[in-house]
DNA sequence: GGTTGAATTGAACGGATGTTCAGATACTGT
DNA sequence: ACAGTATCTGAACATCCGTTCAATTCAACC
């Protein structure tokens, strides 16, 4: 037996990493098989190989197409610093609740990617925290905001959205404006100048 | 060849906690061995079954002892309710800052929990939940706080404190008092009736 | 309709996995 | 000095791991 019916590599490689999305988001890394992988997508293990060159790079992948996703979709508007932060924070919420398996693959697993591949993520993590702490400083200079210290800043708040991935639930009492709304307004508040 | 010399139950019981902590917390529950486990305490695989029933217990239990722990070490203050959140936000920091390594596997190795002990676990973080919002619903009341949600507040203000431990590093600009007195005042301000 | 190349299988590789246990040794109390 | 027991080894169990590759079959094009 071989090639099997209706095969085709358009198909089956986007399934290849669905399939290790959502294992990877449910079970770890390290607890996921090629098999399992395989299983998913219906097919047997050495088929994978013909659409990555290994697990590792299965994972890096995902990781960093996440990231490159996360920096494109966003830029500051053309605007003062108050309103700035608020199109960064509703952003960053809005873009995380869509892509929950990839935000928790991207926080999960940094410590499963091999040096370099690391050293490349962390690069792309830094640069989004980045333009939010330019935000915080601009903000700063501008006496809108009082902040004692912007990296600080920067951490508590990307922490603080982030976070939120950890409890909402589709279909639950708030819906996504809801949140944003009710977040955004606990950033301002913090960020204020009093 | 069989047992060894100087070998003591209590001096190996916690030497296996303590080797499976830093190897959990370092390369994840799924990546370590017990092989891994037993080299790190000096001995073969086998011994460490004198000491745990199996892998999952091990992990189980750290994250139990964590969580009893954390709820053990901290009541609330007899005080108003902004007095009991800042007590609250500086225990947090300074009990988190001071186990990394078990901050880290608590909130890490939740999918590598079976069932039973999962719901074990989720219970006790509820209940640590739990006492914040009752701070904060408390603080509301009194109109002290002003929020527009108390769960959402709740999740947001633990999300922000624990995020220290992702960045935070001994010996770095910033000690730990400083840390402390920075969040506090985000978290201060984001609460805060205006 | 036959040829060519893409897609896949299934077996194989060496090695690692969690766990059990009989046997051997070192410590403890007498 | 000896007995008894706590502690540990080392081998074994069945099973899984990531990865490679020759063989095979299907799909696409001429």
């Amino acid at each position: 037996m071989a090639r099997k019916q209706g095969s085709h590599a358009d198909i089956t490689g986007p399934k290849v990493r669905e399939a290790a999305l959502r294992l990877f988001a449910r079970h770890g890394f390290a607890a996921v098989s090629m098999r399992q992988i395989a299983a998913e997508v219906g097919v047997q293990a050495g088929a994978l190989y013909l659409y990555t060159p290994d697990k590792q790079t299965l994972l890096f992948e995902l990781m960093h197409g996440h990231l490159e996703e996360l920096l494109a979709a966003w830029q500051a508007p053309w605007a003062g610093p108050l309103v700035q932060l608020e199109d960064f924070a509703r952003h960053h919420i809005r873009f995380h609740l869509d892509r929950p398996e990839l935000v928790f693959i991207a926080y999960m697993e940094l410590r499963n990617l091999e040096p370099e591949n690391f050293a490349v993520i962390e690069r792309l993590r830094r640069e989004y925290e980045d333009r939010l702490e330019a935000i915080l400083k601009a903000g700063q200079a501008e006496r809108v905001f009082d902040l004692p210290d912007t990296k600080l800043a920067t951490m508590a708040i990307i922490a603080m959205l982030t976070g939120v991935n950890t409890w909402y639930r589709e279909g639950g009492r708030l819906d996504r404006d809801a949140v944003e709304g009710i977040y955004w307004d606990m950033v301002r508040k913090a960020v204020a100048a009093e």
